[in-house]
DNA sequence: CGGTATCCTTCGCGATACTG
DNA sequence: CAGTATCGCGAAGGATACCG
């Protein structure tokens, strides 16, 4: 995970690290859930591998916008969570996306001219 | 720039927009200028070359989060600025990670552990 | 000043196999 | 169930040159 040295404003730090395939779905799911197993979070994520959840997890626990609690004993268990300090106020920023998502989504649904358009998109 | 076409939350197709590592740079010096010409933005923003900025504008007007005003005449000159709609939404996340982003610096700043670790992470 | 085209490198991430 | 290691490909993005 690459983080730029030299940038313009903060808001290139926080981008930094979230700008990763997977981080922002992983981290609006722990969200839903509260707290969250590693094979939960594997079944509800499409397309993701056990590898690249779990390098995404450790990179989220590293920033602190996610911490776990595991648990001793078999079976083995584990729960992620999101952090309530810096992990809360990324959810705040990542609820809007997840607005503005449902947005596109709808007009798509509501105007096939704009479906092509997004597909077009999509393919280039 | 690639958009995966199965999500789990709409939240992604937002994420897939930005998750270069220029746009929501270029976005929030736009939205701090209000209306800005190409090369102060170039000016502006570390590091970045022209054809990078050129290239992320233009899919940014293809998303409709940016649009541009062109004048006629010489020497060229054009206006980049957000869109009333769908633009404006999304800085309001920016905005969130704008301030998480100064945090992490103000940490860094008042703790020099942190700061060391920071720029390990950096490292990695 | 604003914009396009080409070439080349790097690193994100997918596939796969293995361990406690 | 939870977690680690290796390897290869393709897309993102950097450098550079050129046009209206």
């Amino acid at each position: 995970m690459k983080i730029r040295k030299e940038f313009t404003c903060p808001l290139e730090i926080v981008h930094d690290i979230l700008k990763g395939k997977w981080k922002t779905v992983i981290l609006w799911q722990i969200y839903i859930y509260g707290k969250v197993s590693l094979s939960q979070l594997e079944k509800d994520i499409k397309g993701i591998s056990q590898k690249m959840l779990l390098e995404q997890l450790n990179e989220l626990r590293k920033f602190g916008l996610v911490d776990k609690h595991t648990f001793e004993g078999y079976p083995l268990r584990v729960e992620y969570f999101i952090t309530a300090d810096k992990g809360k106020r990324i959810i705040e920023a990542l609820g809007i996306m997840q607005e503005v998502g449902r947005e596109y989504l709808m007009e798509r649904a509501a105007c096939n001219l704009e479906k092509r358009e997004l597909s077009k998109e999509i393919e280039d």
